[in-house]
DNA sequence: TCTACATTTCAATAAATATTGAAATGTTTG
DNA sequence: CAAACATTTCAATATTTATTGAAATGTAGA
């Protein structure tokens, strides 16, 4: 992960529409959800969810497949871990202050 | 830390220059920069700093300070941290394979 | 107080992003 | 093949974001 790509990955993170998908898509897990269904969940029409999905697509933060008549969005975990790992290590040089943040922090749950 | 809030942190963290930026006053640490060292060490005119400096201010990332003709600016590591918490609490719902990426991943620093 | 220094504000403009509704595309089933 | 379904693409528009150079603001020192 570059400076670059992450700055992709948090640009797609950084809309309330956006962020909202990518939490439903998380809690699906690898089960997915059709676009309608992420359409309805965020409460957007059909075109502003697409827009919203190919924005997401783009980045590499969700992945699609064609299912029948529908298409299945995933969450990339990978994509998003990596984001968070390069905030934690490269950009934020691994700095006690933000690391406590996932290790033993106030609003920690890793303990 | 709310997903309004995290929103405008990530948009704050979104671009070139502006994680630029945040990357330097996190090094600088307590020290803080001054806005024009900020401005030559990620190679902008100091009007495009100023705006950059100004976003970030705004999203609660960095904190400014005067000190006689020079205005120090430091990056707010809690709400940084606060940030990162909150992709991976509440956001992703702790979710292991995004977890990993913190602590014991293969981009970990944490071990 | 005049001048240099440090930074911001402003105006103009370009580019990217977001939204809506309609039309087009692809898929399944009768 | 026709009709219903699922989603995307398109056109139009509004808003936000980014950049530049010039002018304005605030601060310190001769």
């Amino acid at each position: 992960m570059n400076e670059l790509t992450a700055v992709e990955v948090l640009s797609a993170l950084s809309q309330e529409t956006r962020l909202g998908i990518v939490r439903f898509l998380i809690s699906r897990g690898e089960q997915g959800a059709a676009a309608g269904e992420v359409a309805a969940e965020v409460g957007a029409q059909g075109s502003r969810a697409s827009f919203h999905l190919s924005y997401l697509e783009k980045a590499g933060v969700v992945s699609s497949e064609r299912v029948s008549r529908k298409i299945i969005y995933r969450a990339n975990l990978e994509k998003i871990g990596g984001t968070i790992s390069f905030l934690l290590n490269d950009c934020c040089g691994c700095h006690p202050q933000i690391m406590a943040c996932c290790v033993g922090g106030e609003h920690s749950c890793c303990d």
